[in-house]
DNA sequence: TACATTTACGTAACCGGTTACGTAAAATCA
DNA sequence: TGATTTTACGTAACCGGTTACGTAAATGTA
């Protein structure tokens, strides 16, 4: 073992005969230390490889450079990148991530919360949990004087600094794109109504049907998507219909790919017969055979600005009234909605 | 505002009119406080809503409940499934995961260590970037007392765990396929040879078709691929040859899509003319036309046994002898090599 | 009943930084 | 030249826990 020692500010005090207060507030380049005493004590701490002691500063400041971050799935796509966006700006800024997932359960969505209280994070980035209910373990935190980031599926009532899509111009874009294409009878495959993205997704798409005076049946609307087989089982519904949709614009991509499963089984021709759209431009869907018509979300540079607004935040102690950070999605259009 | 301030030990002793330092073994359950007084301090601390400090605690302990991961790209498949596995079990032991990626720069992977050991993390978690070199930067985590676990793309010479996947064996078992399907002239897109399991999976890879009698031609094995422009350029020179092979092996699935899509595009018919095989199980390999055959490497599982590793390793104080953790691989047959 | 243990808790130092406050010496000013 | 400000650093308390050591009271033992 020969566990090596850390150095302290205390070693360098005595190397350099001065108090440990001294080489404190000169690392911080302090300026009532002299600029000799200051350049010492930096080569002295170089010389003995001092780190300074993360816990030990925390404690006495109360301050934190770790971002919590709570996603349902690390290991989905569209949340890796997220996080993968968050490592890279909080890495700029001397920050660090600690992560926690949920997996879609509330329960655990409240004990990540607390774990994170727990450990003094400087922020919580947080996108809910399918299940999510309430938010008083988030108000919680708040109470501590942590400020809490919301990214995708978010909360309104939880007053926050949130980062979301503009669900509403890009489903209207896409229920245009349909029409464009001569699809008439477009069906949603929508997802878990109790998180807002879907229920915007969900009330973006009725108007745009509306607008765009399309046929509107509330059959063609399928409720709690979120999973291939849930896609499966509702494609099967909806193409057994007497009058079945000429497109399916689903709120996620693995439903969209449930349904293109199912229109290939069923022998119905895709994009001639089906139209089929999905949302989040997840890695497979250029592969599919017709490749998938999609959107995507900007998953990264949602969560660059999830993390920039947590600085701002920092910056202007008045996070709590500003207006949500808009990224804007982007239509993909492939093959799968293509008749032309 | 209105921050509320945390209420700590000395809180609840003050409450009960009894030292601090009863309330903190009272609260480890140590043996030398009595039961009445015991009931007291946990009803009050509830009653208070205490939480514990961590960073006073680790600072006075010197332990941490937190895991330091580093990887390459969080959103990458493979690496967003072990972390994902890390953090399952990581959560049941009451442990933390700080999460740090490398972008495949050394440089980066030594900030992360040096950053890791500021943190003073309970362990380093590590799978090396392809740029890494040497081991200097790990091995100043070992002096410090904080044993590193090294996962997937690993280096022997720093003695530490290491969690991998069979490579050798299951190349064997792939080649085996391969020559069964009647595939005789075998290329291999192999990774970056400065990383080990690349290595091990060129070297298995020789070595089989010897074992299998298949022919083996230094031009049939193309060097650092590792995405899918490399995979494209690789497989564009081999099926270019005048005897190109009528089988590519692909140490990464990225590369294996792209060598489908330049056969595609010179209209060589997989796996009719050509047999293509990867390796990773990424999740678009089922979906390509033809499916992709490949390797499922159990990701999860293998983060979930970094940490078990860890654990194992804090009981038994003798990490450095153990044998690596092998994680079997399975082969996934899928159309891309069923001539049959 | 006298002595040895055990039980239950208090005392105080420590972990490694930060920072409000105090002060001697040097520099500036009238 | 004496008064005042500035510069440069020391002193000591604090952050919130942990723990070695000490001690009085309760219990056990001879």
């Amino acid at each position: 073992m020969a566990e090596k020692r850390r150095t302290t500010i205390y070693d360098i005090a005595r190397e350099l005969n001065i108090t440990p207060a001294s080489v404190s507030r000169a690392l911080k380049d302090d300026l009532s230390i002299g600029k000799v005493t200051k350049e010492l004590v930096r080569k002295t701490a170089l010389k003995l490889n001092y780190k300074p002691n993360v816990n030990a500063r925390l404690l006495s400041t109360g301050t934190s450079k770790t971002l919590g971050v709570i996603v349902p799935k690390i290991n989905d796509h569209f949340f890796a990148n997220v996080v993968a966006g968050i490592e890279m700006v909080a890495r700029q800024s001397n920050h660090h991530v600690l992560i926690c997932q949920t997996d879609e359960s509330f329960d655990n969505e409240k004990r990540c919360v607390e774990l994170l209280i727990n450990q003094n994070v400087a922020c919580i980035i947080v996108s809910l949990a399918a299940t999510s209910a309430g938010t008083r373990h988030l108000q919680e935190a708040k109470k501590y004087g942590i400020p809490v980031i919301q990214f995708d599926r978010t909360d309104e009532s939880l007053r926050t600094q949130r980062i979301i899509n503009d669900n509403e111009q890009i489903v209207f874009e896409t229920v245009k794109h349909l029409a464009t294409q001569g699809y008439k009878r477009i069906a949603h495959l929508a997802g878990p109504q109790n998180i807002d993205i879907y229920r915007d997704r969900r009330s973006a798409f009725e108007k745009a049907l509306r607008q765009y005076k399309l046929l509107y049946k509330p059959e063609y609307i399928q409720m709690d998507c979120l999973t291939k087989q849930n896609g499966r089982e509702a494609a099967q519904k909806l193409l057994s219909m007497k009058q079945p949709p000429d497109a399916i614009f689903a709120a996620a991509d693995i439903c969209a790919l449930g349904a293109l499963q199912v229109a290939k089984e069923m022998n119905i021709a895709v994009p001639g017969t089906l139209g089929i759209c999905g949302f989040s431009n997840e890695p497979y869907t250029e592969l599919t055979t017709p490749s998938l018509t999609t959107i995507e979300q900007g998953s990264v540079e949602m969560g660059k600005q999830a993390v920039l607004a947590f600085m701002n935040g920092q910056e202007s102690r008045q996070a709590r009234s500003l207006p949500p950070v808009i990224i804007q999605p982007t239509l993909v259009v492939r093959a799968s909605t293509c008749r032309v």
